[in-house]
DNA sequence: CAAAAGGTGTTAATATTTTAACGAATGCGA
DNA sequence: TCGCATTCGTTAAAATATTAACACCTTTTG
């Protein structure tokens, strides 16, 4: 008998296509659309009906012959399983170009993930204004991870800083990462997750590359 | 007999983790190492020496007993894969604050990256200066990707515009995307990759709440 | 009310990715 | 120069992910 209750962990693959249902999902809620077909979002997002129904056979959601499945359910389960349902407090490490994006990117804060504090090891920018915080020094950031209740850190620093930064953030107690750098970051027990920018370029550069030698695009960037 | 010829297509998986090994390995380059394991390289960057090798097999590159890869002989040939010994020129759609973090970014400069104009939509924005770059309308576009040999198209955009920047991008002759926003995108015959921004932070939201509920974290945030 | 159409959930087949295992090659120390 | 210990390339196995196929539900329609 298929396992599909809530407490096993989700396959990464399945994981991973979860953001873009629920996007595309809350975009025809806003649209009015109180049902979706697994064909119907498979076309939309480049999957197939197949994949789709699987991956629905992880949620604790079914669907109706005939109909498809609920948006509305759809959206409270991803919401839930995403954990986007309570707020995530988080500090960004590094007042960069990127840094600073980040700490003022208004679509953050409406999807509940709240950025608390922005913290740079160059003095020249403590104090510096971003949006609604100021630059802090680096030593700053055990109190305001302690007394913050913050969850998330961010690494927005160049990648021989990357590793340093991290263990900097876990010893401050925050309870998961995501990396801005380019650089390869572990630390036990603390989740971390890349967000491949350079690395996706350096991708589409090669998809570019080899569209131009064969004329086809190749299925992954499609 | 096995096919690693260049002009085959590398596997997807493969393909993700190149920029990795790129990074690491120029990197340890900097530091004088001429040679490295596949077990470094896995220790590294938390794959098994195995993955190495096999991944090394469609490199048009041998390494040898007892020494390893010559890491020049590495970089060299993933910056040849990768399309990184040219430059590629690219516009950024979207003066917002990810599009502007971008425009300035120096790291994409300093990787053959060049970011030759940024354009939105809100007239409002139109001439603010971004780096060295002022924000033009979108009807200037069109002209842009023409006369200025441009490859690539970044779209730093809000979700619901997103499509159809695409297009316009397309249309005015960019050959790949790099998207930005939460929406998928589709595009005929042009290649494009997504930067799950949003996305990884959902996921890392996800590790975060299995790491609270059973004390592992999954491990494909590692 | 029967039949057709358009959906789902499930199972089984296929394809891809990762890992393990091991013979062969190379450098190092005695 | 002879082992010994490393490390590679390769092959085969195991694990994951994707796709296809199909029985069985619902709604719509004649």
């Amino acid at each position: 008998m298929a396992n599909k209750n809530s407490n096993s962990a989700l396959p990464a693959s399945v994981l991973r296509r979860l953001p873009k249902y629920l996007a595309h999902i809350q975009n025809l809620r806003g649209h009015g659309k109180e049902w979706v077909s697994s064909l119907e979002l498979a076309e939309a997002l480049g999957l197939t009906s197949s994949t789709v129904r699987q991956d629905v056979t992880h949620l604790e959601c079914r669907g109706i012959s005939k109909r498809g499945y609920e948006t509305e359910a759809l959206e409270k389960i991803l919401t839930g399983i995403l954990g986007l349902d309570r707020g995530r407090n988080m500090v960004v490490v590094g007042a960069g170009n990127i840094g600073r994006a980040l700490a003022q990117h208004g679509n953050l804060h409406r999807k509940g993930f709240r950025i608390c504090g922005i913290f740079d090891s160059d003095a020249s920018l403590v104090g510096e204004e971003v949006g609604d915080l100021a630059v802090q020094a680096m030593n700053a950031l055990p109190d305001a991870v302690r007394s913050g209740d913050i969850d998330i850190g961010i690494i927005a620093v160049p990648p021989q800083a990357a590793q340093d930064v991290a263990e900097c953030l876990v010893a401050a107690g925050v309870r998961g990462l995501l990396n801005l750098s380019a650089a390869h970051v572990h630390v036990a027990n603390v989740p971390v997750v890349d967000v491949r920018l350079i690395a996706s370029l350096q991708e589409l550069a090669y998809a570019v590359k080899v569209l131009d030698e064969t004329g086809r695009v190749p299925h992954w960037a499609r």
